[in-house]
DNA sequence: CAGTGTTTTTTCGAGGCTCGAAAAAATAAG
DNA sequence: CTTATTTTTTCGAGCCTCGAAAAAACACTG
């Protein structure tokens, strides 16, 4: 039930929104947050001055600004990056990673590692998630007291209060929570969120023109994931993540998919289902553990050379994911798509079979005005969707602190 | 961009507060609305003291709460009817109602027409919505001055603005503007809204313990649509009313659809669809315009006696409706589901087949925990939705003006 | 039936917040 | 050096919510 609002919640909303008005823009004068966030230069005077002095803001130096007209110059004002620091940590098939960030968004330090995740006990990759964490905690370059917020991406579904994971393919453990383990082992709020999710946290964050409002990003890995921004927030399930497209039912009682059943997109997109379509093995084929980004390459380098077996692998992958995408704009209508992921760099193999198969479904209509981007790396842009994730945490839960919205449940998902 | 909170905002929020906890409560005395908003009961006296001078609310006698308890007796603050009164109209195939609603929720009349949709010319459909709404409202009893809003109706796909119908299968015409036809001809705001998303609006009021943050009710009918509502706000596409449930993909190149497209799950699931397959007749073979509900409920009577193609028809539309189901799990998470319409009175022959398709879908692991409950009447439901949304609107932006919209945008959808 | 206890509702002053207007500050142009 | 222009701060006014206390309205008790 929403709750009404108390007089003090209005000075924290106010902070709130300066502070995002500065992160957004990067240096903005007290004039232009006036204009934006609507409120009075007045107002938006005292709360600077205020975030000034508990060492949230910073002034830029006058000189920085170069300003070519007449009057007063604008001061800008930007993100303090001693105010606090955040740890982002991404855990994908076999490789774990970590990065430091400061307030302001600069990576300060970073490590990765090669785990086998697939035969790794629940106990080793815990183990392996905590040291990894210790180890930059321990940097002497980093003050500890700084560190405000870990948040964790993960291929696979965790829950919707982002405390766990709670099926990931990259490994056969379920249900670890690691949020509470993080938090329970170094005392820093921790959150624990789907790698598809962050994509599309940072897409937004790179490119507001393109991803603002509405957008999907697709994962094409071995598995297929997606992250679902709509009316500017995050999609996510009732319960998990959710936004499980690769697993939406392409074809009923259709090729073996890796989670076990039969049909899903993943099933004819993935790698592994390209790899066993390229090699012409059943549908029934048990998916293979991981096909390498060489072999995926060479599959893509033989279906452009001639129209065998891989071609149709990449065409049926094209169709599985445009019936898919097709069923998706039946729900949601057609929106912007990045193609995320060593797979897109296929893309063009895909692209003709996808449209084809758009164009037989709800989406057909707006087929030529779907537009695709694609971007080969994940792992930057799950880092970065991350960071802005435990960024926004600390600019909202620590630095304007109090009632925000808090409508019985605990948090809302804003991308 | 967010918007920052202007200090007049903080009334007109707790207005509109306290004015929806009456809405939901019924009857609650300012102790009551102190509790569930958390606001002061200093405010809340101020509040509906405002409210109650301005014919908004009014106090209940003394005498209607009979105190069990020691101590003054709560005094019940209640809607006052009089205060405002709201139209919903309903147009579905071949039919056309409209019901007058006081502020407090009682119709307090209506009237319903039976029409050729189908055949009608755009004028003409036009010119009977209009004429159905200028007859109540040139209704001796009824002061036209307090309707502050209508409300309409409509199966098919609507603009996400609420303003337009952009194509609905009760009639070939396209892209009619209702809203503002409605708003132009008697000055009155309007809305134009989807059937089905009204349909869960009213669930939402019937049953807040069964329906309440995350719900499904899919009509089914001669085509199949759907209302969901995620997170406690109704679910719609970015441009459109969305929630096609029905025009997503169970069989790529399948049974033809009445949308003219191939597979949807309306080419199984829909009474045309079920009525085909009864009749052995193609998958292909053109869909009928129409089949009576004394025709389907022979159909089920049939179906039920003998194991014939009636009852195999029954089970593809089941088959196409978990499967269907278990795609839009795999996005959302499972959730309760309603289902509504005159085939909701054979759920039981479509229920079985439901369910296992499910169990072969991302839902499947919940298969068992999902509930299903029908509810064979729409019309009622969707007229309740329609006035509950148009009296949502009386509330927040009449009663309560100003900014209500926390973002730049104006927000309109809330369940 | 008057007094007492209990619960609800209103009243009232205090404290905060935002706003508009005016003042102050900082620079370019003349 | 003066004037024009733009940004930022200051200050008083006007609301709003809150807590505490008072007032109101009833049940219970002897």
């Amino acid at each position: 039930m929403s709750v009404g609002i108390r007089h003090d919640d209005l000075r924290r909303r106010n902070r709130a929104m300066v502070i995002s008005a500065v992160r957004r823009a990067g240096q903005p004068s007290r004039t232009e947050i006036a204009a934006t966030t609507g409120l009075s230069h007045s107002t938006i005077s005292a709360i600077s001055s205020d975030l000034i002095q508990e060492g949230i803001l910073t002034e830029s130096k006058a000189s920085e600004t170069v300003s070519l007209k007449r009057g007063r110059p604008q001061v800008g004002l930007s993100l303090n990056p001693e105010a606090a620091a955040v740890l982002a940590v991404v855990l994908s098939l076999n490789s774990l990673s970590v990065a430091v960030i400061d307030y302001a968004g600069q990576v300060i330090a970073e490590e990765q590692r090669r785990l086998d995740t697939l035969t790794m006990s629940r106990d080793e990759l815990i183990g392996e998630c905590v040291a990894i964490v210790r180890r930059r905690l321990e940097d002497p370059d980093l003050d500890v007291q700084s560190v405000a917020r870990i948040a964790l991406a993960i291929q696979g579904i965790t829950d919707s209060h982002a405390r766990a994971m709670l099926w990931s393919p990259i490994t056969p453990q379920t249900n670890i929570a690691f949020a509470d383990i993080l938090e329970r082992e170094f005392g820093i709020p921790a959150i624990m969120e789907n790698d598809c999710n962050m994509m599309a946290v940072a897409l937004r964050w790179r490119d507001p023109d393109r991803y603002r409002d509405d957008f999907i990003a697709i994962l094409l890995s071995h598995g297929i994931g997606m992250g679902l921004v709509l009316k500017g927030e995050l999609f996510t399930g009732t319960h998990s993540s959710g936004g499980e497209f690769g697993h939406m039912i392409h074809r009923p009682g259709g090729a073996l998919c890796r989670c076990g059943r039969r049909g899903c997109v993943e099933a004819y997109a993935g790698n592994y289902a390209i790899w066993r379509n390229a090699r012409q093995l059943s549908e029934n084929a048990e998916p293979v553990a991981d096909v390498s980004d060489a072999e995926m390459r060479a599959l893509a380098t033989r279906a452009r050379e001639t129209d065998g077996p891989e071609r149709e692998a990449y065409r049926k992958a094209g169709e599985a994911l445009g019936f898919g995408l097709g069923s998706l704009f039946a729900l949601i209508d057609p929106a912007p798509v990045a193609m995320v992921g060593a797979s897109a760099a296929a893309f063009d193999l895909i692209e003709p079979a996808l449209r084809e198969a758009i164009a037989q479904t709800a989406g057909g209509q707006h087929s030529d005005s779907i537009s695709f981007d694609t971007e080969p790396n994940e792992l930057p842009l799950i880092r970065e969707g991350c960071a802005m994730r435990a960024l926004s945490f600390v600019d909202q839960e620590i630095f304007a602190p109090g009632a925000q919205g808090k409508s019985g449940t605990i948090r809302k998902h804003v991308a």
